[in-house]
RNA sequence: GCCCGUUUAGCUCAGUCGGUAGAGCGCACGGCUGUUAACCGUUAGGUCGUAGGUUCGAGUCCUACAACGGGCG
């Protein structure tokens, strides 16, 4: 195993925990936001800039690369990393979410779902066994189980069936899992119910895995306090000494009061889509850079940011760049999105060795959400 | 000078048999949570070139004029 985890401390105050990832000999903190590079890049950055903005792991899609270019061309390349020039850690997401998210007509069976290539039409049948293959073969440092990602109108009986079906798939892919460099996370599902999540959680604690995903909590229209009860109900069986991992969560309240549920990991499209639809994070709140307002503002994105984009360029030139669909617009923001969210898990790392997590929750609301406690 | 064509939203244009107007783009604003997403949605915006005429009723038919484009002298 490449990738190494330590828990370094549990907060006193919370269900916080501090720890710490060895990869290549470098160190990363955890609790950790992971940006999302589905096609092997994080769009618009190169992976110079994604090192710059302090990421760690970075996420890549099986199902994408498994249509294109095709695994093969990867492994022939020597495998993800050399493919795309990243040394950092890398972790494969299963293919799971796009058979709940791109696929209007599937077809789960006990043996995996039969969806269309969103490409061509073609008819596609995608197996645990299958995702696993091609994990194993794209050579990441964590691959994903192979799960289904039921919508938030799930009732509970079809939940109660997809979990016990997940948990076999979970099961298979498993047992075919042959990539000794590469963690093999399971994920736990079962919707907002207390029952279900701990029944998801024991049972694929049983399988044993190097990890643990929260899946399922970042669907459709769920409401906040579902997805908050699905954190902790999951994180309450899972084990302290393996890495948790909330799959999709980066709308920075969600991450706060993920990490006080004890939850290490967080991924999502978020900061990189928002930059290519005009948004910025700031710590007083998101802009949209595109409002007419911002036509004259000669200021930073952020006046406290750090990053490269807020040392250099100003509002008013990104909007132009926005408005005119430059991509350098979509990259710069991308570039401080990130770096924002880094910032925001460092934040959260400091106030979780003060014990002062919560304090700082509703600070931070107040300022970016506006939103007293 | 003569002939033909065009004139409708900021721009480019639809507009049926005459029944008081639509689209795309742009502008403005909003949304986006394991990327089918540099995407999607929602407002605002019009004395239909001008002046007459026919008609119950004209963007639409008729006349004159104007501007623009083209052709012939």
């Amino acid at each position: 195993m490449k990738l190494q985890f330590n828990l370094k401390a549990t907060d006193t105050e919370t269900k916080g925990r501090l720890g710490t990832i060895i990869y290549n000999g470098k160190s990363y903190n955890t609790p950790m936001f992971m940006p999302v590079g589905t096609n092997a890049t994080v769009k618009t950055l190169s992976v110079e800039e994604v090192k710059e903005v302090g990421s760690g792991i970075i996420l890549a899609n099986t199902y994408h690369l498994w249509l294109r270019p095709g695994e093969d061309i990867i492994s022939k390349a020597g495998g993800l990393h050399k493919f795309m020039n990243y040394d950092g850690p890398i972790l494969t997401d299963s293919g799971g979410f796009q058979v709940f998210s791109l696929a209007k007509k599937k077809d789960i069976c006990e043996e995996g779902v039969y969806f269309k290539n969103h490409l061509n039409g073609d008819k596609l049948f995608l197996t645990p066994e299958k995702s696993i293959a091609i994990q194993n073969k794209l050579d990441s440092d964590i691959a994903m189980s192979f799960d289904e990602c039921p919508p938030a109108t799930a009732d509970y009986e079809y939940l109660k069936q997809s979990i016990k079906r997940t948990i076999r798939w979970a099961k298979r892919g498993k047992e075919v899992h042959q990539n000794p460099n590469q963690m093999l996370f399971g994920i736990v599902q079962g919707g907002p119910h207390y029952e279900l999540r701990k029944y998801s959680a024991l049972e694929t604690v049983k399988l044993d895995f190097d990890g643990y995903a929260i899946g399922g909590v970042a669907n459709d229209h769920e409401s906040k306090e579902d997805m908050y009860k699905a954190f902790e109900y999951s994180t309450l069986f899972l084990p302290t000494d393996k890495l948790r991992y909330a799959m999709g969560i980066g709308e920075p309240i969600d991450i706060i009061e993920g990490v006080i549920r004890g939850i290490d990991l967080f991924d999502c499209v978020s900061p990189t889509r928002l930059a290519r639809h005009g948004h910025a994070h700031t710590w007083t709140g998101k802009i949209n850079i595109k409002n007419s307002k911002y036509k004259e503002d000669f200021t930073a994105l952020d006046q406290n940011c750090k990053c490269y984009t807020c040392q250099n360029y100003t509002r008013a030139y990104i909007r132009h760049l926005i408005m005119a669909e430059e991509t350098l617009g979509a990259r710069l923001l991308s570039i401080h999105n990130i770096y924002f969210l880094h910032e925001l898990m460092k934040e959260i790392q400091k106030h979780l060795e003060n014990h002062t997590l919560i304090a700082f929750k509703n600070e931070f609301k107040k300022a970016y959400y506006g939103v007293e406690e």
